[in-house]
DNA sequence: TATAGCGTAACAGATAGTGTTACAGTCTAT
DNA sequence: ATAGACTGTAACACTATCTGTTACGCTATA
């Protein structure tokens, strides 16, 4: 399956905003991806759907966390941008009457409904301040720039 | 991630091949998957590499399994189609010194490498022959058409 | 009321699998 | 030998999805 960069440069940009405090704007948001505006309020607009973030517009506006980091999970983040499902197994529909065809896409199914879970589990394990506490530990170790 | 429909279509084929036991041509499988000889032989040609089927040109020529059923598991077709990784992790790549992005790149790559260990877990589980047992079983049962 | 912000539509670009045509190479039957 | 039935492969169009960009409307505040 295709996978969509959206979950990690949201994570990215939520664990910022937490760390920062503040409130940010889709302009500042975009720097901090190497984007544009557009494409942030786009995807922010997911997140804020969910209530993870909220949006204020006019002068003095932008966007800021609803909650703290300990409260949102990398799950959350994704069912955000991508809703429940997280693996599409990729089954095939050629001739839907065709009982080959229906035992594989069960079996795939079966398999992909597998990973699934245990990508559920561990997107739940993890909770964003978890990313700001390993991240602010390396920076002041001197690991990276 | 998007999901590549060449793995159910080419289990479907297998299964159809290991039933049959006998040599296809490119055009016969077409038929089976609603698609085109061309298509055929450019993802067929992926299993012969991995040593799943081989193919011989000319008059009466075709593709045949090099093994059966019973030693062909979907982790096989798998990865002849894609290699050795199924699931790919999204990470981010805006600002590779940023520790922040680091830290959640991690995460997310300990999370998908748990969920394709499941993945071929599952795949490995499963050899075509199986599906091709279910496949007969519920044909008999007069459950599909 | 000017300005800084978000909201959103509209369209271009990139990428990956698929569909199709065209033609070269190869094997077998005659 | 040669015709015919195959595969091998290049070339190009089509589609879908995410991304990038421009443009313009709405809203809150100084």
């Amino acid at each position: 399956m295709r996978q969509d960069g959206r979950l990690a440069r949201m994570i990215h940009v939520l664990v910022h905003m937490g760390l920062l405090g503040g409130r940010e704007t889709s302009e500042r948001i975009a720097q901090m991806l190497n984007t544009n505006p557009v494409v942030v309020r786009r995807t922010m607009a997911s997140l804020r759907q969910y209530g993870i973030v909220e949006s204020e517009g006019g002068r003095g506006g932008g966007w800021s966390l609803t909650r703290p980091l300990t409260e949102i999970t990398i799950l959350d983040v994704q069912r955000a941008l991508q809703g429940e499902t997280i693996l599409d197994a990729p089954l095939s529909n050629d001739h839907p009457s065709c009982p080959v065809e229906r035992a594989a896409n069960a079996k795939l199914q079966r398999a992909f409904q597998s990973a699934e879970q245990t990508l559920e589990r561990e997107f739940q394990k993890v909770a964003l301040a978890e990313i700001g506490e390993i991240a602010m530990a390396s920076a002041k170790a001197g690991k990276t720039g």
